[in-house]
DNA sequence: TTGACGTGATACCAAAAAGTATCATATTAA
DNA sequence: TTAATATGATACTTTTTGGTATCACGTCAA
């Protein structure tokens, strides 16, 4: 069980996928409609709406011959996951810093 | 008050980046400590701590002719602040189904 | 059925990023 | 003081990535 989130950081590494992203909570939208957008080619923001896919931040649908693109909230797992190993980190951190100073104050007492 | 958050979705991009934050959770290190945990070059992994640096993940200290660094836990806020636009949107999401169900459950008790 | 429409796929280009090699500079220790 | 050590800085190579252009294919509508 170890570290496939490569696709994800990957993935969000790009402002444009992350403002697809953005765009994408307000309404599900076919591929033609999220290149719509932006400035770029529809083959560009393909291959950005592929990065997200591939990263498990959005499911892509067909519909005829349409594809509908919606936002996957699974897929931000990943990353909580990831900086979930930090939470614990500063949680220790602060629990010894804590204790350290409670003796710290004993001491003080000590000395007086 | 929006999106400087570039820098730090770079920094957390690259798997050896990500390595590296992680290893100096356990140990502050000097930056040939950290090189010398890598098959890479000293300058690939100075390259890797000033990417760090710019987003905000390390500081680095000089101390005599070495320098110091260390993960800074506040860092890691514009990530997090851009997810928590996403879990507003979920619990937005989650309310508005949690609504509709318990409408669908009154209908069907007036069907009865 | 035929043509327009939405998408898939491929080849290609340019810029950014990852990495190496090399040399300069400052600091510490013998 | 001198030599070893730790880092800074620059130039260069290679790979990845973001982007365009083009054409093929399936689907829908007149």
């Amino acid at each position: 069980m170890t570290a496939p989130q490569q696709p994800v950081f990957r993935a969000l590494a790009d402002p444009t996928r992350r403002e697809i992203l953005q765009r994408l909570t307000h309404r599900n939208m076919t591929i033609g409609e999220v290149a719509a957008g932006f400035e770029m080619t529809r083959a560009a923001v393909k291959k950005h709406l592929t990065v997200l896919s591939d990263g498990g931040l959005i499911t892509m649908t067909p519909k005829g011959r349409e594809v509908v693109t919606q936002v996957d909230p699974t897929g931000f797992a990943p990353i909580r996951d990831w900086l979930s190993f930090f939470d614990h980190f500063w949680e220790d951190r602060l629990d010894a810093l804590k204790t350290a100073i409670e003796q710290e104050n004993e001491h003080d007492a000590d000395d007086q």
